[in-house]
DNA sequence: TAACAATGGTTGACGGCGCAAGATATTGAA
DNA sequence: TTCAATATCTTGCGCCGTCAACCATTGTTA
């Protein structure tokens, strides 16, 4: 009776199965994403910027809602800055806070880039899977970053109260 | 109509929600798991020589099975070695080969690190949803896996008609 | 108002992993 | 048999992101 060996569980294959997905699709990914100069943080960052009124947020919330550290997002920002995809501006409400501003330039790329990289979406991900299922794993997901991920909307309030900034 | 924009297509956010998942997981995960001083990477490892016939698998395999590099799984073999808890043998039908064997202070130290994980694994996925929604999910991602993975059972037969090593 | 904790962000040191090149072994074709 | 092409593994180097320490600012307590 060797089956009974608590490593052969089947839950762990259930995360096995999360993991191989993901490093899988990541990889997928990866190749049509350097073709727009981007990794997948950048682009996360900059369709989390993208996303949000007056297209900025305070790089705490953008840490909070990416799970990298302040400083892992500092230094992402800063690769951006320096390619002209995002801007710095300082905090008019609280002065120890900065916020990464995407830039007209940033919002094109990003648009530009999403929009290649929805066919390696569909291709590897959404495409292979009947609409029913797709809306069960998107379910079930959903359950579970509610649990694992609370704080994954931070700051989104804030920016759309945020005086917008025209000198970008 | 704002909402026609491509950067909030529902299929990204579909993405996003896997990637989400996947990093609250890892997180939640890795705490417990420093405690038993491995590393994600490390008990993937373990796991897969854990669960192979004779316990053991071939550098490169592993590799395939990771989608960790070769060079990645040197250098994850290396630590586990010198920790004792995995060693090198050579492969006597290619020499060019090497096996990565786990030892029996690996077994047991992957036997106890999973048995404890799984009360993780229960607390933050596999426990938050019903049965159904569990083998709903594990389907979809079946499907997923089998076509951007398809080479994530390498070397396990070789392994398997590979004389076993008693002197470890 | 002074003192001190808490928060926001950046920086230096460091570790992990990928890339590309190298060493060794194997395979195949002439 | 011999030599080129290929496969396996390791190593030097560099990028990326974490950790911990730090500075600046804000909030709190007395």
């Amino acid at each position: 009776m060797a089956t009974t060996r608590i490593i052969d569980d089947d839950r762990l294959t259930a995360v096995g199965l999360l993991v191989e997905v993901h490093r899988g699709l990541t990889q997928k990914f990866a190749a049509r994403l350097a073709r727009h100069g981007l990794s997948e943080n950048e682009l996360e960052i900059m369709l989390r910027l993208g996303r949000t009124p007056n297209t900025q947020l305070r790089m705490s919330d953008l840490a909070a809602q990416t799970s990298l550290t302040t400083s892992g997002v500092t230094r992402v920002v800063d690769r951006l800055e320096r390619a002209g995809l995002v801007v710095r501006a300082s905090c008019d409400t609280d002065r120890r806070g900065t916020w990464a501003v995407l830039t007209d330039a940033g919002l094109e790329r990003v648009t530009a880039a999403v929009a290649d990289h929805m066919e390696d979406v569909d291709r590897w991900y959404t495409g292979l899977l009947t609409p029913e299922q797709l809306a069960a794993l998107t379910e079930a997901l959903r359950i579970v970053r509610d649990t694992v991920r609370p704080e994954a909307v931070a700051g989104v309030a804030e920016a759309a109260r945020a005086r917008p900034r025209v000198d970008v």
